[in-house]
DNA sequence: AAAATAATGTCAATGAATTGACACAATAAA
DNA sequence: TTTATTGTGTCAATTCATTGACATTATTTT
């Protein structure tokens, strides 16, 4: 498995191939072309095919890729076959609705503690994991061997609690407060800023409506 | 305001503009250079010029750009000088969530109703919105000039609660549903594919962790 | 068993996005 | 008022991403 530099852009569709090779494999199909993936998935043949070969040969000539295999070695290529332990800073509903994801835990992330500054929220309890207070987080992400730091905190805070995290160990952060973490090399921070996709939305609509009314 | 064809990866970038912009605005800070800027914000000088140039001329050459009016120009460019009124479909911790977040509101999106399948939630309120049966959805959109639907529900629903919503008028959905919705030419989705977010998190950490363990 | 068909892997061509360079205009200093 | 400096707007160069084309190899049909 010699893996070089693979593009963001190619890594970022990942995880979309792999939602539509898992709904095939569920309904039964053992096989499908790049052609016909294309067509489902509404992108080029020769954008799939040259997004598999980044990691090798997947398919075979004139038979096409086996969709239970893709399907597993793309699922190996995330990381999807090893256990991720995580931990959810901020308690609220957000932080809630993300402890409670059960689709999380079936790709091997798994909830281990959950931490809030509000002691209204701790010793209840998150699909069996207690809310702890923050000042726990040291001591447990270091003897809990905790992979991912789920960040739903307001961004007053974001970025004091990062730096702790990367003090402790945390190697990813999952950060969701609108805020720039600041982190070393070699700490992955992936972002969801869920105001600036609004936001997004936002000016898609008003562009729309404004180019159909003149 | 002579808007061309602006691309999503310049739109993409301009929400994380419009927070440094007004963050500096709150300290005071009356006008920057995109020299100053682009340290702030880790990206190159050009781009940003490049990407306010897009939109006409915000600076003045030799003192640069006047923060208080690039802020308010950004903001007008996503639409937030515009009242746009939410609705929340899926009242679950994430939905709640949403529902709850005073920013949106700040930025002019309006939460105007909320609805959701489980009878147990009906007139429980967020926010003093009590959640709806999910068969009102229709008449509620037509008669409350709904912009725009938060999908915070379970994927198999989300497909047929798409179509209830674009027969009805709604012109911009924001899916957080981990699904593709199809929709007509002219009505904005914009997703929030959690999950796909999570497993990028996870490649960059394998990756990461390999790259440095061999 | 041979011929026809299907479909990958890959190279080349095109297109899009980013960066660099600089003329020119406004500001600040002399 | 004149000169020096700053810093935009914009064009050109480069880098990156996507698409198209096709030789090659496996499969299927005859």
């Amino acid at each position: 498995m010699e893996e070089k530099d693979i593009s963001q852009a190619v890594i970022s569709r990942l995880p979309r191939y792999f939602r539509y090779l898992g709904e095939l494999r569920d309904e039964g199909v053992e096989r499908i072309s790049s052609q016909e993936l294309s067509e489902l998935m509404k992108v080029t043949a020769s954008q799939i095919r040259q997004d598999f070969n980044n990691f090798g040969g997947f398919g075979q000539q004139g038979y096409g890729y086996n969709v239970e295999f893709l399907y597993k070695e793309i699922g190996k290529i995330l990381g999807l076959d090893k256990t991720h332990n995580l931990i959810v800073i901020g308690a609220g509903n957000l932080g809630q609705a993300l402890g409670n994801y059960m689709n999380f835990e079936k790709r091997g992330f798994i909830l281990r503690g959950m931490f809030d500054k509000n002691p209204d929220l701790h010793g209840k309890a998150v699909r069996g994991i207690p809310v702890q207070p923050m000042e726990n987080i040291e001591s447990f992400v270091r003897e809990n061997n905790i992979d991912i730091a789920v960040l739903t905190i307001p961004k007053t805070s974001a970025v004091d609690v990062a730096e702790v995290l990367v003090n402790n160990g945390i190697k990813a952060i999952w950060n969701f407060a609108h805020v720039d973490l600041n982190v070393p090399e070699g700490i992955q921070v992936e972002n969801v800023h869920l105001s600036d996709s609004l936001m997004k939305l936002s000016y898609n609509l008003e562009r729309y409506n404004k180019e159909n009314t003149k």
